[in-house]
DNA sequence: GGGCCTATCTTGACGGTGGCAAGATGGGTG
DNA sequence: CACCCATCTTGCCACCGTCAAGATAGGCCC
């Protein structure tokens, strides 16, 4: 493993994760004429723009062009840039608690298993979606207000809660804030740093040792601190 | 300690840190009349834009607003945007640096707790200058391939290493890059999540109890695994 | 089956933005 | 004193997001 590269934070990852999906919205049969479902053409043009261009550099304009509509078009759908980056942000949690769900399902019953799966599915969503990692844990754009996004937010903090408190109890303890904290802050961190590239996985790129790597350094923060 | 609000990134700090240095470039003389510095006064207007509107919304038209000169004076001491921010990232360097010697100031000899200092420095940083700390870790429009970023950038990763390999020798072993990765993740994660409003101090917001809920998950991630 | 109704999309305009080029200004140096 | 050149301003361009008005056509009711 080298830790290195303190700087650039926009470097590619060098290797895609394992099993995370990386699928849009969903290729929906795409219907009729007068535009078929142009709301769903528009979020993957809009996870396109992003993923070529960054959060800062995103463009409403350039993602009608990529959808091959006029200008105007996205705004009878999402009203704003701010309404389209908060569905995008929403299906952008959808996409993370699948790359969560992909690593539970190799799990096994152990709440400490999965609760470092959780954490792997974190990170995997990090490497596979820098830019929509960026979008929903760093921006300022998406409308956490919004309905939809509130909802699915809230149940992946939910889900963070309730793994944490899993393992404290599995252990004859009780999960304190100290350990949500703790859990919530080595993942972010980890994902953060190797999402952005500042960060590289050991070795070549063998996932397997990646995935120890960091399943090492996660437990190392989890509750028992010894 | 409230561990909530796992959503809206741009929440206010509740307090501000104890002793992190919160002064602009330098307060220099402003000297003659054809536009005084006008360097420093951009750097100090490109601060309170990103202060004001962050990063996604920085204006460099409106840091020329807030310095009082057209829009086209900016280009000829910075280039382009670009060039403002990757100056104003280095300064942000500087600025965090600064917050971690003003902890190291306190501590004592230990490497240990020289560690748990800068960790602390780091997470003061991220809380005083919230916008300034998304520029320097979380964006990409600073260039690290500029000679003085790249330096002050390298001198803080530099630190880090140091730092944690300080700890490891005093405890009779080698830093791995596990350890470096670890360190590094769990500050960064608090950091981030402080900073951006997801996390907040224990009971109200006594700097105090703040400080040894942070020093004590900092602590569970450091070297010594057990 | 025909005619309106309305959702959908396009066109065109506005103010704002970053970057460039050309011109004005004035301090420092010969 | 006069020139020079770093510095700053003005004006322009393409692009951006948003709004208003117009075109298009699918669906519904008779």
């Amino acid at each position: 493993m080298t830790v290195n590269d303190h700087a650039p934070p926009t470097a590619a990852p060098t290797s895609a994760p394992t099993s995370c999906p990386t699928s849009a919205p969903a290729p929906r049969p795409k219907a009729a004429y007068h535009h078929g479902d142009l709301r769903a053409a528009l979020l993957v043009a809009a996870e396109a723009e992003l993923d070529a261009r960054g959060i800062e550099e995103f463009s409403l304009r350039g993602v009608a062009r990529r959808a091959g509509v006029s200008h105007a078009a996205p705004a009878h759908h999402f009203g704003d840039a701010g309404g389209l980056l908060t569905a995008l942000a929403a299906e952008g949690f959808r996409r993370f608690l699948s790359c969560q769900d992909a690593r539970q399902a190799t799990a096994g019953p152990s709440p400490r298993v999965r609760m470092l799966a959780d954490g792997l599915g974190y990170i995997d969503f990090a490497r596979a979606h820098p830019a929509l990692f960026r979008l929903v844990f760093a921006s300022a754009r998406p409308d956490y207000g919004d309905a939809e996004l509130g909802a699915i937010s809230g149940a992946a903090y939910a889900r963070l809660e309730a793994g944490v408190q899993a393992v404290a109890r599995a252990e004859g303890r009780v999960a304190t804030p100290a350990d949500v904290a703790a859990t919530w802050a080595i993942v972010h961190g980890l994902a953060e740093l190797t999402g952005g590239g500042r960060l590289f996985a050991p070795g070549g790129d063998a996932p397997a040792d990646r995935d120890a790597f960091m399943a090492a350094i996660i437990d190392r923060c989890l509750p028992p601190p010894c």
